[in-house]
DNA sequence: CGTTAATTGTGTATGATTTTCAATAGAGTA
DNA sequence: TACTCTATTGAAAATCATACACAATTAACG
């Protein structure tokens, strides 16, 4: 399911006893908008949202982005800034993984189709439900080689 | 090199111009000397050496974790309990990542060679110099699958 | 051994995330 | 459609991991 329509997300929700509410779609079609590579902050979602005219508290962009990970429908990612950030979580075909740099917090992403299928059979073979498998790669760039001994 | 010891530490610390302290010794002792499979928060390590009779304060053990991490010596884990775990960073022969239950958090350790190696080339080719890699994966575990909706 | 800057410990600050609670509003049902 | 029940929301306050400030200490090096 490359694309979790508003449907899906409320079939999803009620199984569970849980509600569709006008906040929770409006989070994931922000995600499902989002240019390929961005990736948001709790912060940065509450102020997109505020600008573009639909504000979310930010008790409830916390909420929903939590619950929204444990559904497996986003990615919660530790890009070393101090806090989380999220992104959708997309099958094969879109599957990525990310290369950060520890000095200065340049991320690359990129592709490597055994990864998702090394973390289905895992995940498979210890009898877990998979959510979702993230090889994150923690280096130093480039230019943070260059520049002599900081940090 | 699977035995980070002290001299090494010392001359990498010295190449940067930074020095070699009890304090950073001791704390690598205890990753060195840590069963298999076991992680520590900086909580965790501060009471660990409290009680071992050679206390380290807080804020030591906060600056020197981030500094071995950031020196390739430690692994930092995200094994979301809300704060970060410390492990030794071991190269090849004892490389292992981590397969987590969002639920209730249970961790189990699996061995997979090919992990390093895409780690290892995709830093290569990108010009940055690997410091770790690491496959989080995560699932439901047996247990609470069974559990019904919770969380 | 003396010099010098890195490091430590204590106390305090910061900032991300969670919790509390009263008001609101989905979802299922008659 | 109206009604009930309880999940969800927003606002404010609380938590808690982690960082910072600074004076005192001490490792490295000549
Ligand atoms: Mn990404
Ligand atoms: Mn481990
Ligand atoms: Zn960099
Ligand atoms: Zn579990």
């Amino acid at each position: 399911m490359t694309v979790y329509t508003t449907s899906a997300l409320k079939a999803e929700l009620n199984d569970r006893g849980w509600r569709l509410t006008p906040q929770r779609q409006t989070i994931l079609n922000v995600f499902q908008q989002l240019p390929k590579g961005k990736h948001l902050s709790a912060e940065d979602l509450y102020n997109l949202l505020e600008n573009q005219g639909e504000p979310i508290s930010l008790s409830t962009i916390y909420r929903s982005l939590k619950l929204m990970a444990r559904m497996g429908i986003l990615r919660e990612l530790e890009l070393g800034e101090g806090h989380k950030h999220y992104e959708l979580n997309q099958p094969y075909p879109h599957h990525h993984d990310h290369l950060i740099c520890v000095r200065c917090n340049k991320t690359i992403e990129f592709k490597n189709d055994s990864i998702l299928k090394i973390g289905t059979k895992t995940a498979e073979k210890e009898g877990y439900h998979l959510l979702d498998c993230q090889l994150t790669i923690h280096a130093i760039c480039p230019t943070c080689q260059r520049a002599l001994l900081p940090v």
